[in-house]
Formats: C-alpha cells, sequence, structure tokens
RNA sequence: GGCGCCGUAGCCAAGUGGUAAGGCAGGAGUCUGCAAAACUCUGAUCGGCGGUUCGAAUCCGCCCGGCGCCUCCA
C-alpha cells in the first residue's frame, strides 16, 4: 500500500506518509456562502470525498474538516440585497450544501467549522503575529500580515515577491506597507457584523480562518490540505505564511493537494462571471451520479469540460456499469470466492484499481479496470455461465465502484407512484406478443418510451427501467 | 510582463524512454418477431519544426494554439 500524491509544493508526485500511522488529517477548503453553489464547487466536494473514500477503503482513518467561510463582503452584499442578515443568508446558504452534497453522495466530512465560530482562536493568532513582528496594525485601520517577514513568501505558488509586484496592481490600500501585505484583521464600517478585538470591532480577514481552524480542529501539522487550483494563491500561500510564522518550524501540511477548475464553454465556471451550472440545475436534470463519473472520468488535477455533450457520453457510460450490475440481489452473493475465470477476472480489476488508485488518484485509469470488469461479467452471462460467479463478479464490481462513491443502482421502480400501472402495461403487451399482435405491441413500447420508460425484452421476459 | 498547466482517434480521456488504456459516437456481424441491452470484429504514431537517444507521445529548444493564477474565487 504504497499511496503517492502529487504535491502543489514540490510540483512532483511523493510517497504518502502520513504524520501519525494510519491516520490522516485532511482540510479542504469550501464555499463562501452568499449564493448559491455551482457544480465547479460540487466537483471539488468530489474529488476530496473520493480521495477520502480512497484512503479509507486502505485502511487509514481520515478526519477530514471541511470550512465554510460564513462572513465577508460579498455575504454582506448579498443580505443587504436580499434584505435578510449575513447570519441568516449564510445558515441558508449552509443547510442547502449540506443537502445537495449529501444527495451527491458526498460523505459528510468530519467537521465542519465555520469562521464565525472561530474568533477567539483568530485574534489569539493574530496577537501572537504582531508579537513576534510578522503583522502589524494601522490604526483607524485593519491589521495586516508583513509580507516581507517572511522569508519563503511564495513558496507554495512558486513566484516570489519582485515579479508579483512588477505586475499591474490595481487598488492598492495606501495603509500597506507593502502592497502584498494582506488583511488579517478588517475593521468594521456602520452597520457590519463584527466582534470586539485589541484592534476594534471588526472582522477575520479571508485567510486567517483557515490557519485558525486547522489550529484549533486539527493540530499544528495536517496531512493534507486541500481545495480548487484557484486558491494556490493567494489563500494558500497566506495560509501559510501566517501559521508557519508561529508554528515553531513546522510545516502547515505536508501536501497540498488541488483539483483543476470545471470549464464551460472553454472557461472557468465561476460565481462572479456568471457562467456556471449551480448544483440545484444539476440534481434537477437528475445527474448526481453522471457528474460524478465526469469528476472520475479526468484526472483531479486536469480542467474538465462540462457540456451536453461530455454529459450525454458520461451517462451512456455509467448507464454500461450500472447495467453490468443489474439484478444484482446481495443475499443471493456467494460467500466464498467461486474458482472460475470471472473471479480471476474480478481480482485482476481490483489490483489494477489500485494501482491506479495508488498512482496519484489516477480515477480514469481505476474507471478503465471497472469497465474491463463489465465486460466480461457481460460475456459470462451471455455465454450462460452460472449465476453464482456471476453474481459474486458483479458485487466486487460494486464494491470498487463504490470506493468511487458510485453507487450503480437504478432508481427503485418502487418508488414510482406509476410503477404498478407501468408493470400493467408491461404485462398486457406481454400478452399482445404471445398472441404475435407485434403492432399494438410494439406500439405499446413506442409510447412507454417517449416517456422515458425503456423496455428491454429477454428470454426471460420483458423488463423495464425509467431512462434517467 | 511573471508563474504554471494543456494540445493524444469524430468527441471525452489515460499514458514521462521501448513501437498508444478505457468511455461515447460510427461501421460490420451474432442474438431478437422487431427493437433495446449484451457480445464479437473494426479506428490514432500522439499541435508543428528541429535536437538528444539504439529507440520518444514521453527528454531538450523554438514556434503555433488554448486555459489558469498574479484582485474575490472550489
Amino acid at each position: 500500500m504504497t499511496i503517492q500524491i502529487t504535491n502543489t509544493m514540490t510540483g512532483r508526485k511523493e510517497l504518502f506518509e502520513t504524520i501519525e500511522p494510519g491516520k490522516v488529517r485532511m482540510y479542504v477548503c469550501g464555499p463562501t456562502v452568499y449564493a448559491e453553489a455551482h457544480i465547479g464547487h460540487a466537483m471539488s466536494a468530489m474529488v476530496f470525498d473520493i480521495i477520502r473514500r480512497y484512503l479509507e477503503y486502505q485502511g487509514y482513518q481520515v478526519i477530514h474538516a471541511q470550512n465554510f467561510t460564513d462572513v465577508d463582503d460579498k455575504i454582506i452584499n448579498r443580505a443587504n440585497e436580499l434584505g435578510i442578515s449575513s447570519e441568516q443568508l449564510a445558515e441558508d446558504m449552509i443547510n442547502e450544501w449540506m443537502a445537495q452534497t449529501a444527495r451527491l453522495n458526498i460523505k459528510p466530512a468530519t467537521i465542519y467549522p465555520r469562521a464565525t465560530q472561530e474568533i477567539d482562536t483568530i485574534i489569539g493568532l493574530i496577537e501572537k503575529l504582531i508579537e513576534s513582528g510578522h503583522a502589524y496594525h494601522v490604526p483607524g485601520s485593519d491589521v495586516f500580515y508583513r509580507v516581507s517577514r517572511f522569508e519563503n513568501y511564495g513558496k507554495l505558488s512558486h513566484r516570489n515577491l519582485d515579479d508579483m509586484i512588477a505586475g499591474s496592481r490595481v487598488d492598492v490600500d495606501e495603509h500597506k506597507e507593502n502592497p502584498m501585505d494582506f488583511v488579517l484583521w478588517k475593521a468594521a464600517k456602520e452597520d457590519e457584523p463584527s466582534w470586539d478585538s485589541p484592534w476594534g470591532p471588526g472582522r477575520p480577514g479571508w485567510h486567517i480562518e483557515c490557519s485558525a481552524m486547522i489550529q484549533r480542529h486539527l493540530g499544528g501539522e495536517i496531512d493534507i490540505h486541500g481545495g480548487g487550483s484557484d486558491l494556490i494563491f493567494p489563500h494558500h500561500e497566506n495560509e501559510i505564511t501566517q501559521s508557519e510564522s508561529i508554528n515553531c518550524g513546522h510545516n502547515l501540511a505536508r501536501y497540498w493537494v488541488h483539483n483543476g477548475m470545471l470549464e464551460l464553454r472553454g472557461e472557468k465556471m465561476s460565481k462572479s462571471e456568471g457562467n456556471l451550472v449551480t448544483i440545484r440545475e444539476l440534481l434537477d436534470m437528475g445527474g448526481g451520479e453522471v457528474f460524478r463519473f465526469m469528476v472520475l472520468g479526468s484526472h483531479y488535477r486536469s480542467p474538465m469540460a462540462f457540456g451536453d455533450d461530455t454529459y450525454e457520453s458520461a451517462k451512456r457510460g455509467l448507464e454500461r456499469l450500472i447495467g453490468a450490475v443489474r439484478g444484482l440481489d446481495r443475499r443471493e452473493v456467494p460467500d466464498a470466492r467461486p474458482s472460475h475465470e470471472l473471479a480471476d477476472a474480478a481480482d485482476e480489476a481490483r489490483q489494477r484499481f489500485e494501482a491506479a488508485m495508488n498512482d496519484d488518484f489516477n480515477t480514469p485509469v481505476a474507471l478503465a479496470a471497472l469497465f474491463d470488469l463489465a465486460r466480461s461479467i457481460n460475456r459470462a452471462q451471455d455465454e450462460g455461465h452460472g449465476t453464482p460467479e456471476a453474481r459474486w463478479a458483479q458485487a466486487r464490481l460494486q464494491d470498487l465502484a463504490a470506493v468511487l462513491g458510485l453507487k450503480l443502482q437504478e432508481p427503485e421502480p418502487e418508488s414510482l407512484d406509476s410503477a404498478p400501472f407501468i408493470d400493467l402495461l408491461v404485462e398486457v403487451r406481454q400478452q399482445l406478443r404471445e398472441a404475435k399482435q407485434f403492432e399494438l405491441a410494439d406500439q405499446v413500447r413506442d409510447r412507454l418510451s417517449a416517456l422515458g420508460v425503456v423496455i428491454e425484452d429477454s428470454a426471460e421476459g420483458s423488463r423495464w427501467r425509467m431512462d434517467r
């Protein structure tokens, strides 16, 4: 069990070794809750859900923290627009996020810290930073981090201060000693939510909350710190700077893991640009698992394109996997491994699956192993091989898919109100077929098909399913 | 201007030195009353030009094209 992970810090794949044996402490940056989340957020959460599931599959105990940034300018502005408090807006958005991620089969994080619940820790951190000369308070203004005091500033994003200053900059706060200095504590304006602090009423800057949450909930150094690649700079860079300034030589995190951006029409999906598909829209079209399949289909570090064509293609691919385990009843699965070539195929698939996942979570290759196993199962069934072997292999396929968070289940027909009526129509059609009334039988099938009900005839009779 | 990523069959997408996984679509066939599903067969020399090497999609250089970050951002 040797897992390799690409570490943004070094830019290369590294052997994964946890600080504490068998235990992984993972912190993943969650959304700023000011508006409905889009599928780019879903993708990021899903990527780390998959990583977590695989680590757990490999026997690690994973402590997974995912934060909510629940106070910032955008939340305040949006709440004002809506005429509700920023607390209320954040609460609503968080509830929605929890419900939606659940429907996306994303395992709940172990802890969900929020910026507003870390104020004491945050203030404590800032005090330390000021004491040690890493930060300064400008009276009547904000508290800033003094970037020049951290000699390795830019080590994560691989850039240096001089290059960045050379870049075009706008709106530099004139209170700053250095344009790259960033806010730790933001003084409150009128009517803004605020907390008392040694520097007057205000609220935390964006980056400090993560440093505080990690320190308080996970300890000084964590194993994995994750998030979207757009967070590398400045957010994660600044987190490192703050935390390591007072971390007594410890690194903030061992492995920095970043997922690629989701693209729509060739451009990064983002709230501010307005080119987005919301998670709600995705779920409304029944695309939760299809989307997960799409995420699995490209490497987590690469950008992923979302579009009608890629969606349809993924949907068909997913249906193929679902088809391979169709009709599986776990109660019919033999306990013992059958001695049959299908069992060999299942073993081989598992080995390839693990090798792929060990290699920086190469999900496209892991999926390929599942597809090959699906083919073996289908072939064996076509050749009429005994069900015990097939059941056993199907169960193995379903188990591996589950490691990726794929359920591979069709919607329960019984849960449909219309199920009894569809059953009746299928039964009648069967009688028509037996009476060689094919024209009528086909008509029934066509009409049902138009309603999204797919009928498949076989030697054992007809079965139907909803076309998702 | 700086940093980084990417360009592989019609589409999506793995693959970092030894002659290209997988999926979708397409074509032919098997099965079927027909259809669907499934199965079998079927396709690329890897953006371009040079270089290193016995050998490169994989390493180096240049060029072309696309994207991300450098401001809030998963």
